[in-house]
DNA sequence: TTTGTTAATTATGTACTACATAAGTATATT
DNA sequence: AATATACTTATGTAGTACATAATTAACAAA
């Protein structure tokens, strides 16, 4: 017999491990007491003396901030807390196939989101030798037949990884890399070709000679098989 | 008596431990053999015999990848993949006081790009009744003093996160929600006050009668101040 | 004083054992 | 067939023991 309900909207109970509490709790201890990087953390058995939980659990917990790159540690020296590494614990986890579609879909177009908004940061930073750069890619991809889909996805790799680059944001850099599976999980799905309108080439030529909006408007209609998808 | 170099550029060697080893040997284990969500992992004993390693150094690895919500367990029903919630670590540790000053500077400009290029998908996903919300949001700023700096910031907030809501893309309105204290962090250290020469009610207008181009002319404007910042 | 050697100290890293606990599984009972 | 009971199992937690690297102290030699 069937339930009244297909799928039944509730959460289930929370099991709350003690190394969950202690995770919580050493987070809320270190912003509690505006610990910065390079102070030292209180050595592992006054921790887990002061939570009341055995040396194990503490370092369960401790192992957690490694991974987030929150503190580190040496033998004797002790635990000290470190200015963590933001994207490093994202790149672990950037898997397509693990995954939700809906996050997936989601960082597809925070990628368009991102790739529209770099022209303004692009036109304060960009440099003559950048650009020079930008077009040697753009170039080569013409002596290439079009055909050969893996060269065309490494220069389209190239290309767009060069302009995020040039803006000279390191985070944005890496945050595009750590999309890029993202991207290609999505693109190698569909069967589209996707032809753009406007070619690398263009796009060179509007960094060196249009205003910012033209440049816009061509990243647009670049972007354009892409903006296509999200119209759904 | 001073050294040559006020400040050495070398690298302290690595010390991998064994939960750090067993960390990535997992992962790696998970990727090659295309795990997915759902899928029921080995029990602690098979693993920690397979990699050599006592129970206690898989189990801290273990919660690395817990806290990157990658696996979940029960008592007896054993451990799954979990399709991890990417941001969920991040929010975890961005806190300004321990991130360091390029960093902020990078997310800094990252927010201002998303900002930029919302357009795009904002007028795709606009819909009357948001815009609505959001012009009350705006005339709601004009009854109060303006310069109650609590209630300005607090306004500012719910704007443009309004705008981020509007898109309908739940990680890019977390990701914003995430950026807030950075945001608020950079802002409140300068002096400036900060008046934008465009304001949220013109922004509104632009949404409901102005086109893509008109709006993130608007928003370019808006953000002015902010991107002074970045033209150091 | 500086340099080098050795020994003692200490906090983290790793292993092992033991038991608690929740959640299935099988068995017995009505 | 339904219910109650005992058994089994994999994770959760505690505790002990020892290895190891890094620091300090003490001392000796140049």
């Amino acid at each position: 017999m069937k339930s009244k309900l297909s799928t039944i909207d509730i959460e289930p109970v929370s099991h709350q491990t003690m190394a969950d509490i202690v995770e919580l709790k050493l987070l809320a201890f270190l912003k509690k007491n505006a610990f910065k990087p390079g102070d030292a953390l209180p050595k592992e058995m006054e921790l887990a003396e002061a939570l009341g939980v055995s040396r194990n659990i503490l370092r369960e917990a401790l192992s957690r901030l490694r991974v987030l790159g929150m503190v580190d540690s040496k033998k004797r020296r002790g635990m000290v807390l470190t200015s963590p590494d933001i994207l490093g614990s994202l790149e672990k986890v950037m898997d397509p196939l693990i995954i939700d579609e809906s996050t997936l879909q989601d960082f597809f177009e925070l990628r368009l989101t991102l790739e529209m908004g770099l022209a303004d940061i692009l036109f304060i930073r960009k440099t003559k030798k950048d650009i020079a750069e930008l077009e040697q890619i753009a170039l080569a991809e013409k002596v290439r037949d079009k055909n050969d889909v893996a060269f065309r996805i490494k220069s389209e790799v190239e290309f767009h990884g060069k302009i995020y680059r040039m803006t000279g944001n390191h985070t944005m850099q890496r945050f595009q890399t750590m999309l890029l599976p993202i991207f290609g999980h999505l693109v190698t799905v569909e069967k589209k070709p996707a032809v753009a309108k406007v070619t690398h080439l263009d796009l060179v030529n509007l960094l060196k000679t249009g205003t910012i909006e033209e440049f816009r408007k061509g990243m647009r209609d670049h972007l354009g098989p892409h903006f296509k998808r999200i119209l759904k």
